[in-house]
DNA sequence: TCCATTATGCTCAGGATAAGTATAATACGA
DNA sequence: TCGTATTATACTTATCCTGAGCATAATGGA
């Protein structure tokens, strides 16, 4: 490695680095995360661990009792501007997305699933765009983007806000998680922004969270909205076995927004990815349903190949 | 944050937290990166710093005088097995992708461009599959599967080489540049495995890099080559002015293959992303072709509606 | 003048996609 | 027992996207 002049006359450069999960689960078509009071699950990397993700693991498994299955990194953040001294040692929180079932956790621990429309209201799409967002969201982006001195600034925070949001008659891109979040902070209309000395009054609707662990959340959601559109990866948050419409009523759960029914079944099942058992499901309303299981054996060439997922235009 | 067993009795989990750039810059129909000796521009996270980007910048225009422009974070490593002892102070590498142009550089440092196809000679397939994966890699990697002890381990492995690198008439897939490398790493077939203490005789040609700079380069690649395909990050690496066949050889040289040319135009075009400057391409064989600039005002709104690239399936 | 070379316009076939129509199978209440 | 609500599943249709190829235009040089 090449020397370069040195920005601090501190010899030890030691940081401390979180590794904080975000840790996700479906169940009757509520998307859910693992919580610790306002926290996700986290806790300090240390020697002992022999990587970030066993290290990860370690931690979840301890606060939560539930057992890691599919992992994936997601973000690494400093924390800047929290801590105004510029001399305290820096804070890195390596984020991770993890997916699971609700099932087989233990009741005795602090942590709990919560769903996490709870923490982004203005996500859930599924019943048509939330009232909120013209009734709250929208006037007060409008009133912030006025707020700005010069017009090209004005005009800036106006098309980003309709961009982000959908207004305007835009379409709404279910993907755009965290920059909605983002926006949100900036123009100070939710408590971490209030929080963090900015003045606001927190208007917008929505749980918040410790620290920066709100953002994190948004940064995995936006990741798993994305990756179900091109992995197979809804099949880690599925029952070993189900029916073609709870496949749907999951994916239609991540995403926010509902799905053309006929032309799902139809891209599930050109992609290979599942198989009948032969059984039906039992205790349905109208016609029973063949059940389905995922076919383990296509991963390996799906996860090249790439799955899609047909939204809906209107 | 939730309390939970300490996994070590150290009191201290400080470790140590290297920024990692992936400099890339496009001339003359070649990808390059920034290179100093055998490692990519990088230095330790101080306290100085406000943010992880901040420190990034400061290092590499240290280091190679050149001032970054776009950059995104690519993905935090920690040194796993390199130190045998678990009780040694981690070391994390948070690695970022940065894009610019060849020119402006100061030419007294010790930093350098070099082709990024010298350190992965089996990604360029422009010119077609290249020869030396039907003669070294392809047996290699066929000789390793062979080695395994079980059949499925046999079958898994050979299956694994077939789709990474497109053997048994499989589409050759430009993305997975990572799983490439690891693939030849954990068969023992480059300099890096063999140094990391594996058995091995480094068979497949292209320069190796200090510690798992290599592993980070390509991590950068495969972002960079996934990526061009629904954002518009290729004028970051474009000259003001430039004709169209030019963009193409961009996106080319990158992709590590060729493109369908009146496809490619009439992409480009319906995205509105670049617009004509009236003046023509001087200098050129045959017709003169029309000078393009980049209409830096759809980025707001083409950032979100994605951009896609039309590869030839020859 | 002919040819090599690059630019640019246009067509066409096949496949994917969004959306709608129609029919089948079940439970339940009047 | 007969509708009716509800869900499952099979087809149809129109449109758009994509890969691929053909044709023509403009330039310089042999």
């Amino acid at each position: 490695m090449a020397k370069a002049p040195r920005k601090a006359e501190t010899s030890i450069d030691a940081t401390t680095a979180d590794l904080v999960a975000v840790l996700v689960a479906v169940t009757e078509g509520e998307p859910k995360i693992m919580t610790i009071a306002t926290a996700l699950p986290s806790g300090p990397f240390q020697f002992g661990h022999r990587s970030l993700q066993t290290g990860l693991r370690a931690w979840v498994e301890a606060q939560t009792g539930h057992p890691l299955g599919y992992v994936e990194q997601l973000y690494t953040f400093a924390d800047h501007g929290r801590t105004g001294d510029a001399r305290a040692p820096h804070r890195i929180s390596i984020s991770y997305l993890g997916l699971t079932r609700e099932d087989q956790v233990r009741e005795d621990s602090q942590a709990h699933w919560s769903g996490w429309y709870e923490y982004f209201p203005w996500e859930d799409h599924r019943a048509g765009t939330p009232p909120l967002i013209a009734k709250i969201v929208a006037p007060k982006l409008r009133a912030w983007a006025k707020s700005a001195e010069s017009t090209s600034v004005q005009k800036a925070r106006s098309q980003r806000a309709a961009i982000t949001f959908g207004l305007d008659d835009r379409a709404w891109n279910e993907e755009l998680v965290l920059q909605r979040y983002e926006l949100l902070y900036e123009a100070s209309l939710i408590p971490e922004a209030v929080r963090d000395k900015r003045a606001g009054e927190a208007a917008v609707p929505g749980r918040a969270m410790i620290s920066d662990h709100r953002r994190i959340l948004a940064t995995g959601i936006a990741r798993l909205r994305a990756k179900i559109k091109y992995r197979p990866v809804v099949f880690e948050l599925m029952p070993a076995e189900f029916t073609l419409l709870q496949l749907q009523r999951s994916v239609e759960a991540l995403a926010g927004r509902t799905v053309h029914k006929q032309n799902f079944r139809r891209l599930i099942e050109q992609q290979e990815l599942v198989e009948e058992t032969g059984a039906m499901a039992a205790e349905t309303v109208g016609r029973p349903a063949k059940l389905f299981r995922f076919r383990h054996g296509v991963v390996a060439e799906r996860a090249v190949a790439g799955t899609k997922l047909p939204l809906s235009r209107s």
